[in-house]
DNA sequence: TTTATTGCAAAACCTTTGCATGTAT
DNA sequence: ATACATGCAAAGGTTTTGCAATAAA
């Protein structure tokens, strides 16, 4: 349930909160900007501002809830944070951002961080090209 | 030469456009912003407005002479393109950004690629941490 | 001379912030 | 009652664009 994740971050149970957190569990697109919220509150007749959207991901990305993703554009896009790493491929034509899981990228890192004395801390690995319906 | 790349271009030999592409031959920092140019310009006396560096930076971007790139602040950097694909490491402490090459990076993706019967195009790597200077 | 390039100022776009009002605890 | 959230409007930073003046071919 919604509040129960948003009640241990320790931030008040507002409507903004439950209404965004709402958008990124009814699991359409998962990948979205602070206007594609705003967009989608409107079609439920939910006006919540820019500025407050802002605030929340901010709040929801530092307590663990959200991803803060910045791709091509400039615009930043959140997803729910499921704990594990992930990355995307992103299809030039739809624009669709498509999850997966990497399985050997670590043993590989390991190498050029070794051979740089590079601490990591984080990546980012991101495909682009063309996806499945698109072809 | 300079010169002769950018008449390769298509474009017109101005100064604007060798002072520009000055910049990035100089090789000191190779990632740079609009503003960083404009900087380092400014530092021999040259002024060009950032109207003229943005519209430059795209053009050399479209004629393969630079590559754009978006990392985690929302400022585009560019950095002149080699010919091959080459990956990032990102400094936390310095924001320093070195170049590697990943060999095996291809054979990894494949395999992903066929499972999503995905197309790639291209695709970006960048780790994040600290690096050897500032260990 | 024709066409492309430049600078300026203004605007577009995404995001952040100050402040007064409103709401959760 | 207190501390935190919200909306509005304004401002921040980066990038783009219209237009008149300028320079390259």
């Amino acid at each position: 349930m919604s509040s129960e994740k948003l009640k241990n971050t320790g931030l008040k149970i507002t409507n903004a909160r439950l209404a965004i957190f709402g958008v990124f569990e009814q699991e359409q697109d998962k990948h979205l900007s602070a206007y594609n919220i705003q967009d989608r509150l409107k079609q439920t007749n939910i006006e919540i501002s820019l500025a407050t959207i802002y605030r929340v991901l901010g709040q929801f990305e530092e307590a663990g809830l959200l991803q803060r993703h910045e791709f091509d554009d400039d615009k930043a896009l959140y997803e729910l944070y499921d704990g594990e790493h992930h990355d995307h491929m992103i299809c030039n034509k739809c624009s669709n951002v498509i999850d997966f899981i990497d399985d050997d990228i670590n043993n590989r890192k390991d190498k050029v961080l070794e051979k740089y004395n590079f601490l990591m801390s984080g990546h980012r690995l991101v495909l682009y090209g063309t996806c499945n319906d698109c072809r």
